[in-house]
DNA sequence: CCAATGTCG
DNA sequence: CCGACATTG
């Protein structure tokens, strides 16, 4: 799997209709997984210039040792070391290049749309067929912004791997963490930051992004509040000290936070609801019931749950800017909610997909 | 032991010495017992006219069907029928009654003092020695106003006849329920109203009267509001309700709330602290230590716990009226601290006593 | 990663 | 009537 253990380019052939041919190949690997042609070359010439296979291959790391079902508390760090390799090879039908005619987003200067999604990397079962599947979706859609949540040091490889198009920013090294993912052809990073949550047990955080796109500053947060119900009080604090972040932003920045809150809406009740200025983008868009519940024990089997209990845990903020509102959410919509081969979802929650109309 | 079922008065007696002693001493029982002569009679013939036999006897209700160690459950409600009487008869060293040189109130009108105590009739483990330790505090204190928590119907019962001086309301019949005394000597009751908690699972409300002492109008309130860590959002709601029955009161009234608030610090910083106006009287006087906890395992054996652990459950907050502070908190202390000769004490909470300085 | 319950110290 | 944790549906 090392470039470098590969033959040279061009050191067994001698046809020059052949080498035409092979380059083209190596410019449609490049061009698929966004490495170079050298590269390219060599998961080819490994894969008998099977294009297909040699992307698979690519997009798969190298075998490592495996405690595939070792159960995970979710306050425990995941094991580091885990193959996402899987025995039915995936084909990747979806290039993760920029303006690919297959994807759903029409990428335009009239609309931003932004994922988030709690990817569930410290379920180990699955994981590599599960992760394809985000990918996929991805892949996809397009999102100009993505927010992860739950992602262990090997998907966040295998992102980096099958997101070129991505510039990816992490809150965290290992354990598990949150990532922000901007299409680099539309989103131009200015800074990043990562503010500690100071009483969290669980190693939270949040983690911010500031971004131009299609002329318009925005501050991009995300984060994974404490989880559970005995944890209450602490993610109360938290989103207050998120909700602070928000509040301080320049007032010439629109803010869009997005992730895993684990909020009841008791909570919010608590703190007296969001400040006026903060809209909760499903409030806003009409409560829709079809997209409301982004944990749902009863349509989603991966936790495998004896009982049935549905919660909105994944939330997205939005502020708008002073001057005009001239970035507006305009639908919000579930992702993921297909099962695949295995039987199961690519992760217990749901993704959470927006479209914001940029009003010029 | 029924009134009716005695011999008449002087049935069978003829030497005039002997009735005026036996008037004399039906006298002191009336005094004593705060009933009217015929009932003192009564008793005292029953008794051999031995009077701290029938004082005794007055105040032990007949035996009745006793499950005597019944565990009960905070939210269960406790058997309505348990026997006060105890093994070893206590002698009621003071008498109820209204300046009795015995007890440590100065009772006078520069001074109000309070109690307020969860006397833990849920428990019913030496339930009669621990209620007449209480009310040997009563008498030995003899408090203005007393509130009292987890009052059970037979310990209203014993309260009735024990506390002949004072008039006492409950919030309600049966379960367990707080009670306000009034020392009828001090305090005239203007009203009396009950506040229901309409999202309680353990059947609290708040329970308050109008009254007024030395001519001063004070609206006095209590409450035992909902126990344990798991319902502390219920808690905080009927905080909530608390301090806005507080802010009601017309501001030419003081107000006292005291009782078992079952309240974490954590809790009242949650809702941004008490309003300005409202005081924490243990925090107004200084923070003492020594009357911080009033619930205390390392220090109270009541529930035989295994763990350490103490909190400021009881507490007593202050409104004063607009019209000038006439009505200031001096002292606050605890009382309850002493073991019985059961070994256990009359409480698993300790009482807390404040003294209120009356300015001119 | 639910909520209710039980155990333990 | 604690708080941390495990168990259950
Ligand atoms: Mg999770
Ligand atoms: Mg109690």
């Amino acid at each position: 799997m090392d470039p470098n253990g590969a033959e040279g380019i061009s050191s067994r052939e001698g046809d020059a209709a052949l080498i035409t041919e092979r380059e083209q190949t190596c410019a449609a690997f490049a061009s698929i997984a966004g490495c170079d042609l050298a590269v390219a070359q060599c998961y080819l010439a490994e894969n008998d210039w099977e294009l297909e296979r040699a992307i698979n291959s690519y997009f798969e790391p190298g075998v490592e040792s495996l405690p595939k079902e070792e159960p995970l508390s979710i306050a425990t760090k995941p094991s580091t070391s885990i193959d996402l390799t899987d025995d039915s090879p995936v084909v990747i039908k979806q290039a993760p290049v920029v303006d690919n005619p297959t994807t759903l987003n029409q990428e335009d200067e009239s609309h931003i749309t932004l994922l988030t999604w709690n990817v569930d990397g410290i379920d180990q079962s699955n994981l590599p067929e599960r992760a394809r599947g985000v990918c996929s979706l991805l892949a996809l859609y397009s999102p100009d912004v993505i927010f992860l949540q739950e992602v262990i040091p090997v998907y966040y490889d295998y992102l980096k791997k099958r997101a070129v198009s991505y510039t990816i920013i992490t809150g965290d090294e290992d354990g598990y963490f949150t990532a922000i993912m901007l299409k680099k052809s539309r989103v131009k990073l200015i800074s990043q930051e990562i503010v500690p949550f100071p009483n969290s047990v669980m190693m939270r955080n949040l983690l911010l992004v500031n971004v131009n796109i299609c002329g318009h500053n925005i501050c991009l947060m995300t984060s994974h509040l404490e989880s559970t119900k005995e944890h209450s009080s602490e993610r109360v604090n938290q989103l207050r000290i998120v909700l602070k972040k928000i509040e301080e932003v320049p007032p010439s920045t629109t803010v869009i936070f997005g992730g895993d809150t684990n909020l009841r809406d008791s909570e919010v009740d608590k703190i007296g609801g969001l400040p006026s200025t903060i809209l909760d983008i499903w409030e806003f868009l009409g409560k829709h019931e079809r997209c409301r519940y982004t944990w749902d024990t009863k349509l989603n089997n991966n936790l495998k749950a004896r009982y049935t209990c549905r919660l909105r845990f994944d939330r997205i903020f939005y502020r708008a800017a002073e001057d005009g509102s001239q970035v507006v959410p305009q639908s919000l919509d579930l992702l993921g909610t297909e099962k695949l081969d295995c039987g199961r979802f690519p992760s217990d929650h749901w993704g959470l997909f927006c479209d914001f109309d940029v009003i010029l």
